[in-house]
DNA sequence: ATAGGGTTAG
């Protein structure tokens, strides 16, 4: 194929309009006499011969707002007439029908383009060695880009940074930064965007060592202050899993901008740190920068993880106000928030009015309802999603559905599921046990740990325990306890376990004995922890708390409900044999944390949900209690513990006692 | 001409 052809470079889709071309635009050319539209050729032809021909300054001109406009193939038409019509290319015109070819994935055309390059003699022109570079690192192999890099006759700070980005690019950052070092031992002068490529090629090599070496010359050109370098440099320490020095050059930082706050609390939250991160935003609004999508975006799981609603609900009514602009992405980390911070309700909402969905909006909708209890309804979404879009799914979403089925206790459709995954992993199969045991297939699930060969994970096992929980299996739910002592010395929370489980059936003995072991060990039980939030304040309780300014009134309230419930002949139930919290074995049903922060819900307003949230598992007792306190408060009551959120009302629980 | 930030994972 010759580019010369017109009828090649001709190839205008009947749908695409010139809109590209206004500027040349004449009253009288844009209309045929007949008031019909005209076709695109015609309205380009007439055009062509409005320029003159010995104006290479207007085809250049036409050629870049073709660019600019995305319409590759109007660039390769035009140049074509420039040919055709004798109008001589010049070192403007070459690179910017080079990038249309790239931008276009022509590779053919692109070396035919290549080819009048070396016949114009442009061939060693910087700004058509870029574009070559470029092309061919896009549309053939780095080989092919690095061929054109070394042929060039000199080689400038871009040609290098292309490159070095492509090695990027192709996943060889080490290739990328021999590339920057070896720029700079030729005495190359780099600039900020340099600087960038070879740190964002330390972070992908994990390598805080090569990092600090690029900082270092960062530092030694003066340019460890730009924004861009700064940031870069930031991205590289988290990626490189190294907070002390990203916070470091954050805190040194002359000018912040939102990228730079973004990356930071985001590096927070990943690890945990969900307080610190939105201590963080909150001291970007005040020292006025104002959050965009992805900042909010990344700033939204920490509200979801700490259950902080309120938090999470002012975001979202700061977006709808300030009017940011919420694309998929965040309007998925928006329902997840609502979903972990327990207003189901307001994520279903969203999820609702999504005109389009993507794999991670199916899924935490998916695991949002199993986490709500409502796992049916979870189930039910999965086939939704099969049956109306063409969603690829992934481990995340099959993990998301076996947890629904558990929730549901949907056997057959859980193992049905399980099959069609190609390689189950770890949690699948976790999720599996859980499924089986919390049926009370407890003979099966033996079976299934068995034939996947997944006893000796703890994870596992703590399923086992779960269902043993559910069914009061004590003799079987003893030698999980046991079997999990041996797999997790170290873990003091077995130990507890054990402990319970001996003082259940009075072994006193054991029981002190244990204490002893855990003692001598060094270990140190988690204490349970239960929070609400009010007035914007969080107040938490512990086991037994007094602490807190308004106890009497927390606990007459309590002890109100609990003779109550006598005179109701409702016996209160102390069984702590497979309980994980030993603290709570020894105190009074009306000390335990979730109750404190209920009752004080209780007290401290009058209408709506109260919302707690509990570091530990949820004892049977309290969850027998919280049911009869919310059917005499006729309150709903929303706790979540660390596995499920249970929604009280009218004396029952979502969980279905689960 | 080359460039730094976002969502699920019970």
């Amino acid at each position: 194929m010759d580019i010369l052809q017109p009828t090649m470079v001709f190839c205008f889709s009947s749908t695409q309009k010139p809109m590209s071309i206004v500027q040349f635009r004449r009253p009288r050319d844009l209309r045929s006499r007949s008031g019909i539209a005209v076709v695109p050729q015609n309205i380009t032809h007439q055009l062509f011969d409005e320029i003159p021909l010995w104006d290479t300054f207007a085809w250049n001109n036409l050629i870049q707002t073709h660019l600019s406009n995305g319409d590759f193939r109007y660039v390769l038409s035009t140049y074509g007439q420039m040919l055709l019509r004798g109008v001589r290319p010049d070192r403007h015109t070459l690179p910017r029908v080079v990038s249309a070819t790239r931008l276009l994935g022509d590779l053919s055309i692109g070396k035919q383009v290549h080819g009048q390059a070396l016949k114009l003699g442009f061939s060693s022109d910087q700004y058509a060695i870029t574009a070559l570079i470029e092309m061919y690192g896009h549309l053939d192999s780095v080989d092919m880009a690095k061929l054109i890099f070394d042929k060039s006759p000199h080689h400038n700070l871009v040609s290098w940074t292309l490159l070095a980005r492509l090695y990027i690019v192709q996943g060889k950052p080490s290739l990328a930064l021999d590339l920057f070092h070896r720029m700079v031992d030729v005495g190359v002068l780099v600039d900020p965007v340099a600087l960038a490529t070879a740190t964002s090629a330390c972070g992908l090599l994990k390598s805080l060592q090569q990092g600090k070496l690029v900082h270092e010359i960062a530092r030694r050109c003066g340019l460890e202050y730009d924004v861009l370098v700064s940031n870069s440099l930031l991205k590289m320490y988290i990626d490189c899993d190294s907070l002390k020095d990203a916070r470091f050059v954050f805190d040194q930082m002359p000018s912040k901008d939102v990228i730079s706050w973004t990356l930071v609390i985001r590096s927070y939250v990943r690890i945990g740190g969900f307080n610190e991160g939105l201590k963080l935003f909150r001291q970007m609004n005040l020292d006025g920068m104002k959050p965009d999508s992805l900042s909010i975006a990344s700033i939204l799981p920490a509200c979801g993880r700490i259950a902080s609603h309120k938090q999470g609900q002012e975001i979202h009514g700061y977006m709808l106000r300030n009017g940011i602009y919420s694309n998929l992405k965040v309007k998925n980390a928006l329902m997840d928030m609502y979903v972990k911070s327990g207003a189901i309700t307001c994520s279903s909402n969203i999820f609702a009015e999504l005109n389009e969905k993507d794999v991670i909006s199916w899924t935490v909708m998916i695991m949002g309802y199993s986490l709500h209890g409502r796992g049916k309804l979870g189930v039910e979404l999965f086939h939704q999603m099969e049956k109306n879009s063409k969603t690829q799914l992934d481990d995340t979403t099959y993990a998301a559905i076996l947890h629904a089925c558990g929730t549901a206790r949907m056997v057959d459709e859980g193992k049905f599921y399980f099959n069609r995954i190609r390689s189950p992993t770890m949690a699948h199969c976790a999720l599996m046990v859980s499924l089986l045991a919390r049926a009370g297939l407890f003979d099966e699930a033996m079976v299934f740990i068995e034939e996947h060969k997944i006893g000796k994970h703890a994870e596992v096992q703590r399923k086992l325990l779960e269902g043993c929980r559910i069914h009061r299996q004590y003799a079987l739910g003893k030698r999980v306890v046991e079997q999990l002592c041996n797999l997790e010395p170290l873990n003091a929370e077995n130990y507890v376990l054990l402990s319970n489980w001996y003082a259940g059936c009075g072994k006193w003995h054991m029981v002190d004995k244990l204490r002893e072991t855990i003692r001598d060990m060094g270990l140190k039980p988690r204490k349970a922890y239960s929070w609400i939030v009010f007035r914007n304040k969080v107040h938490v309780f512990g086991t037994g708390d007094v602490s807190h300014p308004r106890s009497g009134r927390i606990y007459s309230e309590l002890q109100r409900f609990m003779e109550e419930m006598r005179v109701q002949m409702v016996e209160p139930i102390w069984d702590f044999r497979l309980h994980d919290v030993d603290e709570e074995r020894e105190c009074i049903q009306t000390g335990h944390s979730e109750l404190l922060a209920i009752s004080f819900g209780l007290i401290s307003s009058q209408d709506g949900p109260v919302r707690v949230t509990k570091n530990l598992r949820i004892c049977h007792g309290s969850h027998e209690f919280a049911k009869f306190i919310s059917k005499m408060s006729r309150r709903e009551i929303i706790l979540k513990d660390p596995n499920t959120f249970h929604h009280f009302s009218d004396g029952f629980c979502s969980c279905d006692d689960y």
